[in-house]
DNA sequence: CTGAAAGCGCTAACAG
DNA sequence: CTGTTAGCGCTTTCAG
């Protein structure tokens, strides 16, 4: 019996076997392929038909090669997608990419600098025609390390430490305020912050507002009740767990807890649960299972889709060119009081 | 006053560059960026120094031009970004993506079949390795109407509609039968399944699952208590509320609720937080807060970032011409019994 | 309005 | 071990 060697894969058609099929200049089938108006209507007949008999696909690969000319694709460096919040950012981020015609390509970085340096030395190399970007906690190069020419960025959630850098933010400072605001009214005297690491500018900002509604309150401003360890919803946990415990050297108990983000909101319900005792609390970032909780979890909640396709659609509007192109974007954030700010 | 001309964005250097700059010829350059051991090491030294001079980048796009060269980018088609079950799946194809040198392109078909099939083309004209594909829910053209040559393809959730097509499957079956055992062994006579269009494999072969454990328990198949319609947490939710009615013409009441995946899960949550009364229940899919209400809700668990993973490991291993591919891949389940499965 | 020729940045043959 | 030449699939001058 004899192996019959596998055919050798039909290579795809190209632009060219299409003008010898269509029997016209190459040039013209790209004009065809291109929308290009100034084409005799016999053949773009004849192209039209030329394509379909060869089952002729563009490469956009190929067009995209000329200097200037674009890829139609942007790229997306978070943290991790399988937060749902960062999922959400990425959700919001797709669809106005291909909205627009573009593609996204996505990366996590596992808040590490080299992993999240790796991403977009990958993302630029590839040529891909803008990035949006979520700093990792652990910084690695200084944006400004990189060598110009490099396409358009937007950060989300960061300061902006190269000038003229555009930057979507959520106004955390006045959520966090809000937040604990409502804590404080509802009769807490020792809000405790459950943070991940205030070299996050977003953060940062939350416990500025923290700090604004202690200060509105005439309450003092206690370090001991701010903590930034909350780098996991494990770590929030036993973080909370602690807090629940007796105070080490009869300091008084902490009354409230505000939880900066939602892996932190998930750690403390589950330290009250492991404990089976729950201290009133209010997290940033709404999460899905919030109203099924008993009582119903209070959060401050960000468009965060919205962000994430205000992102993109601000960086394709500075590829366009277009006028007018805000470098910075607040978008605000709305309490939602459900019940658990309540002792 | 004059306006000065915005300087022309110096364009990035290139290979040619690098070659006159280091005196060498561009194909050594090519050689020594591709990272090939035969270069002299004085030369070698003179090319990295003039790409560290010139802050040289290499073009990924163009060097994946010639026919046959890998891009090194793989696309995945999912249904929705922000449903968590979806962004799991992603961030493990991420995961295996990044692992292996890859980029990965996501993009969300939100169950339409129009949106899935141009967001296929598009990746198809890009020139992306290959495909990580869940086909939507209302299908649109058929995977055999695609002209070859098409680049390697794995589906995950979906029947074979193409010979030798490559998939990554739950034990769907199965974990449903155990899902529905548990609730049957609790007391349950009357279970309703919850859950999405049976167009969709994985739903299919739930019901299948569901109608195994009522066979074995000697209950009775009745169609009445199988619903398709839940392809929000909202059609869940409406429709766990009409459960909890009272039956029309005073047929026996429901006893407890299979719910077929998340949303579902989720959904009959809300339904019986409004109703203040719940029903024996196990979902399909673990969900983050499963193990915080009250009481935990027991689940059958896939391990979804590993099949996200596994299902791009397979493409690259395709793509490698490794031999012994497996063709289909079927991931196991997990019964978690946390409580909510009894009365 | 159409076409021929050149070239994008890089890799593949094939000589030296 | 290195360099020269051709050419990937497409767009872009610039002539007809």
């Amino acid at each position: 019996m004899t192996v019959l060697p596998r055919p050798a894969a039909r290579a795809r058609p190209t632009m060219n076997d299409v003008a010898r099929e269509a029997d016209v200049a190459l040039k013209t089938v790209s004009r065809y392929v291109n929308g290009e108006q100034n084409i005799n209507a016999a053949m773009a007949e004849r192209i039209a038909d030329a394509i379909a008999r060869l089952g002729y696909r563009r490469n956009l690969s190929a067009a995209s090669l000329r200097p200037g000319r674009s890829s139609r694709t942007v790229g997306l460096v978070i943290s991790d997608l399988a937060n749902p919040h960062w999922a959400a950012l990425a959700r919001g981020a797709e669809r106005a990419a291909t909205d627009r015609g573009y593609l996204l390509v996505t990366g996590s970085s596992e808040e590490d600098g080299a992993r999240h340096d790796a991403l977009v030395d990958r993302m630029l190399d590839q040529r891909l025609d803008g990035l949006v970007v979520v700093p990792p906690r652990e910084p690695g190069r200084p944006w400004s390390a990189l060598v110009p020419p490099v396409p358009p960025v937007v950060f989300v959630d960061r300061p902006l430490d190269t000038p003229g850098a555009h930057a979507i933010l959520a106004d955390d400072r006045d959520g966090a305020r809000a937040a604990v605001a409502s804590l404080v009214r509802a009769g807490a005297r020792r809000v405790a912050l459950v943070g991940d690491s205030w070299l996050i500018p977003a953060m940062a900002a939350r416990r500025e507002g923290y700090r604004d509604a202690l200060a509105d309150a005439g309450l003092p401003d206690d370090p001991a009740l701010q903590h930034d360890g909350a780098h996991s919803l494990t770590q929030a946990q036993e973080l909370v767990a602690g807090l629940l415990g007796t105070p080490a050297g009869g300091a008084p108990p902490v009354d409230a807890v505000f939880a900066a983000n939602n892996r932190a909101s998930l750690g403390a319900l589950h330290a009250f649960r492991d404990a089976g005792r729950r201290l009133p609390l209010v997290g940033f970032d709404d999460f899905e299972a919030a109203t099924l909780l008993d009582p119903p979890v209070s959060v401050v909640a960000q468009d965060v889709g919205g962000m994430g396709a205000a992102a993109v659609h601000l960086l394709l509007d500075l590829l366009g060119g277009t006028a007018d192109v805000p470098s910075r974007v607040v978008v605000p954030t709305t309490l939602h009081l459900r019940g658990s700010e309540r002792p």
